[in-house]
RNA sequence: GUCAUCGUAGCUCAAUUGGUAGAGCGCUCGUUUGUGGAACGAGUGGUUGCGGAUUCGAAUUCCGUCGAUGACC
């Protein structure tokens, strides 16, 4: 299902310094169409991209969108979506779609829950500071609203608090549900707090359970072929783990990529100056002929991280969440609309940017500064709308530039000028 | 004109029998990386209409004054 075209030349430019570089072009092949990689997959995690209808989202140029598997589980229920035909047919979207097994949830929902960690640790090295956190983490885990067991994962739906249990078995079973083209085994995400001792466990038991995915979702897929007249069997990636830990991620690289999957998903948390280290080390051991998505990245700098260092697909909900709150990327960095300075800029969003929000292509005068002010300082809806149309396009249409580059032979040339105007000379 | 009620942050309002003024919204700035997020955090902001009096101490009691609202002449 996937094909490499063209990897990052070892000798391409100085820029590159002669070293080896994991980074490919390449293509998916699914069945409802090919994603050209390197690709940005939009997030509609209940099967919607929040604030946009499904032809906003494809004429932003996205290929694919991913959707959640423990949200549809709660809501609406992935019997119903079945019943409706599928999550593409369901939400009227005909390209190809993936969904994720529900272990971020693990996290979000666990040691993360109520807490101001995310999966890029940005924060002290203070030693005690961390002890202190670690230990928090897992009294946290002790007691918190979800447990993790061997069997799986109870939760608690933060919708009504009823209690549910999740395991692998049943996460494929709930994705072949839901039916999107690549599914994902049931994992556990770790938070940047937990010890090494930890994380170490938590792998293993991603790895026991990355092994039952793939049983589970092969008899399924063996039934499917069996009994409908038009089956389309899904792919399923398996997920490495192992946190910031290089010993783990090596360790979980070379388990998880020696079994059967279509692809991997590269999950866990991440050292925010350190993701190219731990890419590194992942992608120089996963078999280089599947396909690897960056689960949950999504800032511009990280993106020209993963993509140099061996990563074809991505997702994150970084531009469709921050362009509700009212930030948008620009050429120049990201700005936030809500700042008073803006009330009176009736300049365009971004000069430099094609998409239906700031260019006038589309048959009217693009839309100003001032009235993007005006339409989140009244809180209009149509504000998110056309943030999100924006920010999306922003980040997809990044990525696609990063893939032309690399066909055209000028991927670090490319680099260096944007990340130079969007730093603003900054470091990176 | 008379009587009543009321004047507290930009706005709407709090403040136990007098103990030295708070909230929400707004405003300013920040955060957001497999969506518990159209969310969250921080900051700014008042000689309590004005002038007196009583008291150790007044947004709070008393007198005067200005203003608002209502009722009645």
């Amino acid at each position: 299902m996937f094909r490499i075209e063209k990897r990052i030349s070892a000798r391409g430019g100085s820029a590159s310094g002669g070293k080896e570089y994991l980074g490919r072009v390449g293509e998916i092949k699914t069945s409802h169409g090919i994603i050209k990689t390197p690709a940005f997959s939009v997030v509609g995690t209940k099967a919607t991209v929040k604030a946009l209808t499904p032809e906003q989202v494809k004429d932003l140029g996205a290929e694919v969108v991913l959707a959640n598997t423990y949200h549809l589980y709660l809501e609406p229920g992935d019997k119903i979506v079945k019943s409706a035909g599928g999550l593409g047919k369901f939400m009227n979207w005909d390209g190809p779609t993936i969904t994720d097994s529900g272990g971020f949830q693990v996290f979000s929902l666990g040691s993360g829950f109520d807490s101001d960690v995310s999966k890029i640790n940005n924060q002290t090295n203070d030693v005690d500071e961390l002890a202190k956190k670690i230990y928090k983490n897992e009294e946290f885990l002790q007691k918190g609203s979800i447990k993790i067991k061997e069997e799986g994962v109870e939760f608690k739906s933060h919708i009504d608090g009823s209690p549910h249990f999740f395991t692998p078995e049943k996460s494929i079973e709930i994705q072949h549900n839901i039916g999107a083209d690549i599914i994902f085994a049931f994992d556990e995400c770790t938070s940047p707090n937990n010890s090494e001792k930890y994380l170490e466990e938590a792998m293993n038991r991603t790895h026991r359970w990355a092994d039952r995915c793939l049983i589970h979702h092969k008899k399924l897929n063996f039934d499917l072929r069996k009994s409908a007249s038009d089956p389309r069997p899904s792919a399923i990636y398996g997920i490495v783990q192992g946190g910031n830990n290089e010993k783990l991620r090596k360790e979980s690289a070379k388990t998880i990529g020696a079994m059967d999957f279509n692809g991997f998903g590269i999950g866990g948390s991440f050292e925010k100056n350190d993701i190219d280290k731990s890419l590194v080390w992942i992608n120089s051991i996963l078999p280089e002929e599947k396909s690897r998505h960056l689960l949950g990245i999504g800032e511009p700098i990280d993106l020209f991280i993963g993509v140099e260092n061996g990563i074809d697909t991505f997702d994150c909900v970084a531009p469709t969440r921050i362009a509700r709150n009212g930030t948008m990327y620009t050429t120049s960095g990201k700005i936030n609309i809500l700042n008073a300075k803006y009330k009176n800029d009736f300049s365009k969003l971004d000069e430099n940017c094609d998409c239906y929000t700031c260019s006038s292509r589309h048959g009217g005068a693009s839309y100003t500064k001032a009235y993007l002010s005006h339409l989140f300082r009244s809180k209009e809806m149509l504000g998110a709308t056309l943030a999100s149309i924006h920010n999306l396009y922003f980040i997809v249409n990044l990525v696609k530039k990063m893939r032309q580059s690399i066909l055209d032979d000028t991927f670090f040339e490319f680099k260096r000028d944007f990340l130079g105007k969007y730093l603003k000379g900054e470091k990176y």
